[in-house]
DNA sequence: CGGCATGATGTTGTGCACAACATAACAAGC
DNA sequence: GCTTGTTATGTTGTGCACAACATCATGCCG
């Protein structure tokens, strides 16, 4: 039981080589499950979807295609698209359709500029304590990272980083702060894995990408282990800036989209 | 013309002294408007009632109720209601009802905690050119401020201190800041006038705040006068941490609620 | 007289049919 | 050939009837 509400686990996780396919629906489940379960499991679900890609910028999501999917009926559905529409993820536009928003590096750089500032909040506004089990959940979001950098693709990465972002979240016992940070950075989630696919060539600016992540869990779990909270707010704090960057770098120098493969 | 999303500037404005009446409907609009404008519409009234104590904690929501008060089904008012759920200013549950979220001070201490520190962000981090017509506005608050603090009454002054927020909030143009200032705003703005509605006894507390807010007022258009926009958000900042000091005082000394009138 | 089962009542959640709306294809006219 | 009016098609938005659920009253039994 042991209601661990800020953990945020998503399902799906097979161990280490989750398959590149799409976030399974989670349906097949006839009862054992309220209608707020529900609704909270196609919500996470869609989202992860959406920043994992799997539901391409601009692409569109029809109603009743989630429907038949998650076996419900639209109201439901609508329901979870009204909710993800007011997190800026999609824009549901009456007779054509919910499309994905597409995002942009100039837009998002305003929600880069916040994250920068409330990364250093965790741990200084209401800081969790630190215990043994919190130290081994670091170590082993670290060992998953360690394995990422030499065999790792650009979509196990987005789910390491999801999972280090949910760890390093909990840090902080504010609830609305936490909130807000979750909102934030499910808006930016995909920016990263969509500079990513785009430099898939250059392998070695990936690879820079990965270690870069390497350090800063290994940094951050240091600073946890010492219980030193602030000092891993503004490790965070540098690793957001640089992070924008390089991505803002990465999108001046290569010139135009020529985007990715569909849905292959 | 001239769109002015930022101003956010709410119907039912009727000059200096408002009706303490509930917020109109703004019914009987056959179709002027889009699903997206009924939608805005009937969201921002609800949430204004809320704020305004209009719906008291506590009290429940009947949607056939709501439905037939602004001329619609159920299905579009469900939607605002999963808004204002997810704001925290709502809780549906089955079989129940949607009642409204009661407010706890110790529960709103991490929110203005949050405030706090995101009151010196604004005009920080993006902030907006100010002209002539922003000071002009800054002035106008400060002349309704001032009539209020001889003759007004606390919901009144609620009113004055929304369009304040507004305003206050337009000083960056920063996007998600402004949305993550507006939803932590409502979910605070309803405990001054709870706890100003049970002290409404002692007329010194009472004028105290209206003072208070009157220099606050007074010194933000100072600073803004001066195009100094990094000294309204620490006057803004004290403030509120001070705002929220006194309303901790106030509840810490009375002992039990003894709650206001019941619809009367 | 107290406790508990059972039905009545009221509310939100769901499913489905239709309206409102936008777009694309198509044909008529210039 | 190009423009334009019209129709066909597909999508989201709305309304309504019913199911799922919780609560309260009632009456039975101990």
């Amino acid at each position: 039981m042991a209601a661990t509400e800020d953990g945020n686990r998503m399902e799906g996780r097979t161990g280490k080589a989750d398959a590149p396919m799409t976030v399974d629906s989670g349906a097949r489940r006839p009862s054992d499950e309220g209608a707020r379960g529900r609704f909270e499991r196609i919500y996470r679900t869609l989202r992860m979807r959406i920043c994992l890609l799997d539901h391409a910028p601009g692409s569109r999501l029809r109603e009743e295609d989630l429907a038949e999917e998650f076996r419900v009926s639209r109201t439901p559905i609508r329901r979870v698209l009204v909710k993800l529409e007011a997190e800026g993820l999609l824009r549901s536009v009456h007779g054509v359709g919910t499309i994905v928003t597409d995002i942009d590096v100039n837009e998002l750089a305003q929600v880069y500029e916040l994250r920068v500032e409330l990364a250093e909040l965790v741990g200084r506004l209401s800081p969790a304590p630190v215990d043994a089990a919190l130290i081994a959940r670091f170590h082993e979001i670290r060992a998953r990272c360690d394995e990422m950098v030499s065999e790792g693709d650009p979509r196990t990465f987005s789910r390491i980083n999801m999972d280090f972002f949910h760890l390093y979240n909990a840090l902080t016992t504010n609830g609305p702060l936490r909130e807000i940070n979750e909102r934030l950075y499910y808006q930016t989630a995909r920016i990263w894995l969509k500079t990513a696919l785009r430099l898939r060539n250059s392998k070695e600016l990936i690879h820079t990408e990965f270690t870069t992540f390497q350090r800063e869990v290994t940094d951050t779990t240091e600073a946890i282990e010492h219980g030193d909270l602030v000092a891993a707010g503004h490790v965070r704090r540098a690793h957001i800036a640089m992070s924008f960057a390089r991505i803002r770098k990465a999108s001046e120098t290569e010139g135009r989209p020529v985007i990715a493969p569909t849905a292959g």
